[in-house]
DNA sequence: TTGTTAAATGCAACAATGTTGCATTATTAT
DNA sequence: ATAATAATGCAACATTGTTGCATTTAACAA
């Protein structure tokens, strides 16, 4: 985490540590409104362009469900420049509204005939394990 | 189709016509820009409560794909206004770039103790039909 | 440590996307 | 045909995302 900008090759600023650490607070997806009010020094362009920079580096992914406002969460050690491939599955839950990674065992294959399939995302929605406890 | 306006209870105008007529002409998954590129009579406003509507009452459904912009396609019956439950998956073409949705004989089904999953929703990138058989 | 170079930042300005109030027009149901 | 209801489209605005450019900062080498 410390040496993260250093190892993706990228200059080390204090926006950017600042954004990195506000990731690192959270164990969720968040969207750009909370790095937002969370940041000390916002900037909204160069907010973008870390962004940008972060994805295309690898060091975060984004998450889009239809209707909402991309999230984003911080990378696993797998993830590379070109193909943020996951064995995990965004879950989004219908109570407390929290977008997260869940991990799993076994990644699903999905058999098409013909079809030459390369990358699956998957999102599913339900109830969180604190959520679904607590009912 | 012809009553798929009465069916869903919502007036049938000359615009809402034709905007299922576009979607009825393509077989893949289309973004706002070309139906505002097909529409006669085209109004950015009336399009955006149009998408919005028709996603409501279960006529088209709504399909993000990181880093794109939101692509459309109508609904098959089993769709309602409450939810967009598909026996599908959302399929883009790295070649060809067409966004389409992909009925499947087995969709999966994914185990996570102690969460409660209620939808699932999969978007696979790779090589379509077409793109994968001309290579 | 300091100076040089290359990159990051932030302002201004703009482009694109999405929303709302309201008067007008069209559709629906009587 | 007419009254009631809903859809449309304009104006105005809000939000989101982008680009050029001058300034500042970080990285690197002397």
């Amino acid at each position: 985490m410390d040496n993260l900008l250093k190892d993706k090759k990228i200059s080390e600023t204090p926006f950017r540590k600042e954004v990195l650490s506000i990731f690192a607070k959270y164990s969720n997806a968040i969207p750009l409104s909370i790095i937002e009010q969370d940041l000390e020094q916002y900037n909204r362009i160069t907010l973008y362009r870390t962004i940008k920079l972060f994805v295309q580096k690898g060091i975060i992914h984004e998450i889009t469900i239809s209707g909402e406002h991309s999230n984003y969460a911080l990378c696993k050690a797998e993830c590379n420049t070109i193909s943020h491939l996951h064995q995990h599955i965004h879950f989004k839950c219908k109570k407390c509204q929290i977008i997260f990674c869940v991990e799993i065992d076994e990644f699903p294959s999905i058999k098409l005939p013909d079809y030459k399939i390369e990358q699956l995302e998957i999102q599913a929605t339900g109830l969180c394990l604190k959520c679904n406890s607590s009912n």
